[in-house]
DNA sequence: AAAACACTTGAATAATCATTCAAATGTATA
DNA sequence: TATACATTTGAATGATTATTCAAGTGTTTT
């Protein structure tokens, strides 16, 4: 008796359309990229490191110079630097005490304005 | 006497390029557009969501077989598609019982196409 | 060499968030 | 109407992370 099911048969259900997600899976890129992927994403995902970035766009800046267009303090400041160069979205180069950031990648762009153009259409 | 300043004067140093602050100011968007911006990448910024995205662009499945295709709980991806839905990223329809989630916009598949530019230039 | 400056770094705190677990919907079927 | 099924929802937990604070570099100036 009891052909009843427990109650957790590990998940309650099973694929409903086995050939679907076959075929899905079979074109799912590496594990390891997309890990990659949402990693990078994530570091556009904060809006303190969006506005950096943004005003990167426009111009070269020194870290002092983010801080107070930002109104926040250098340290918070450097430490987002140091998450976006990590990422390779910025740059750097020293001119005696001062150092200056800059994109370091043309595809920065490319990917804000996706974005813009998503909340936009609203 | 003693110009010297107090050991934290509120910031420990002054702008030093006060006409690049004042222009890049000038040109940055509002705040709130920014955090919007940043909300946005947050959502891509999760391997479960950015797996979840990529599935969908290659096909309209159900909650289950996501799950079973990801191989995780119905409720960890239920809570995810929550938050794609939110952000309207994908749309779902009824079918009996089941539910099938899809891409709701084309943006989606041109910022994902972008983070992987950045990705694989290395 | 000492002081001032621009920036970086590390540890601590607080807030956010992904997943789990248990219970609740809503729909179809027996 | 009761049962099964597909999905949703809410609370709890653990992990991640942004900012602060204090101390540390490295560079220039006096």
């Amino acid at each position: 008796m009891s052909t009843k099911r427990t109650v957790a048969d590990r998940c309650d259900c099973e694929v409903i359309h086995e050939d679907i997600v076959n075929m899905v899976k079979s074109k799912m890129p590496k594990e390891e990229t997309l890990y990659d992927l949402a990693e990078l994403f994530k570091v556009f995902g904060d809006s303190t490191r969006i506005r950096i970035l943004w005003a990167l766009d426009e111009s070269e800046m020194c870290v002092c110079d983010i801080a107070s267009l930002l109104n926040m303090t250098q340290s918070a400041i450097s430490h987002q630097l140091r998450v976006l160069k990590q990422a390779k979205l910025v740059k750097n180069r020293r001119e005696g005490k001062v150092v200056y950031y800059s994109l370091d990648d043309d595809h920065v762009r490319l990917i804000i304005d996706q974005g813009m153009a998503h909340i936009m259409e609203g």
